[in-house]
DNA sequence: CTGGATCCTATAAGATACTG
DNA sequence: CAGTATCTTATAGGATCCAG
């Protein structure tokens, strides 16, 4: 058991670094590694085992999805089912809590789609500019 | 100058983890540590110094806030102007791009205000689950 | 004042092997 | 099948000192 290491600790829900941002909490919560692939994974995808998830996902270790889908079921966003049959099945399915970050998810995209261009553009800007710093300082 | 450390890299913008979520490259590029409490303080504190931020967010070190600083510079979210006077002076404001996030981040306040209650329950539902399971399984 | 440089630690994540 | 255990590595972040 481990313990002292992976913690998964602090209940980001209580954080007392939201007090210069009031979304900060959720930010921590929802949008941490690899929750957002998961639940548009479930929401998508529907009721998955273990082993579609990780197709579904390929770059995810087993021992990293297992600590995500253990944080999101504590969460309540997912909803875990083991089936005690040999070999064991467990099927992992969005809650209707997990349901409601639908809303959220599609805003996000919808801003992504409008402004992700200009971000990239602006990378290109920032780059080229101190490129032409530095070739100047080097004369 | 570190440069295997500290990389910054990867360009989330390009990043293929996206393949399982479309949503995963803005999440990795808006969401990351500190960058919404930033934006956040820059949006209703409006143009601020160094100093100020680091008086805004009180646990912040000076080192992480000048590379995420740097980064939202970089992404085209905030906009640096340094004053070339003694003692130097510098002054962040979030740039137009910057503040179209601005509804996302209400977005996300609304969710919070309707659902994280519901989250802080399903954590002490299940924290209490396990508790007595464990205390099943000792006798 | 605004950071850069350097060193160090904590935590997250990967690789591999193994089990009920 | 669905993970767990263990070890190792990578990376983010903190502490401290220093400089234009």
């Amino acid at each position: 058991m481990e313990r002292a290491d992976e913690s998964e600790g602090k209940d980001a829900v209580t954080d007392p670094a939201r007090e210069a941002c009031p979304i900060n909490p959720v930010v921590e919560l929802i949008f941490s590694r690899w929750t957002t692939p998961i639940l548009w994974a479930l929401e998508h995808h529907g009721r998955s085992r273990f082993n579609e998830l990780q197709r579904l996902l390929p770059t995810i270790t087993p021992k990293v999805l297992t600590q995500r889908l253990r944080q999101l079921e504590r969460d309540g966003l997912i909803i875990r089912t083991y089936h005690a049959e040999i070999p064991p099945r467990v099927e992992y399915t969005i809650s209707d809590l997990g349901r409601t970050l639908v809303p959220v998810f599609d805003v996000i995209a919808d801003w992504s789609d409008a402004h992700l261009p200009q971000v990239a553009t602006a990378r290109q800007a920032y780059d080229t500019a101190r490129a032409e710093e530095a070739a100047w300082a080097e004369g």
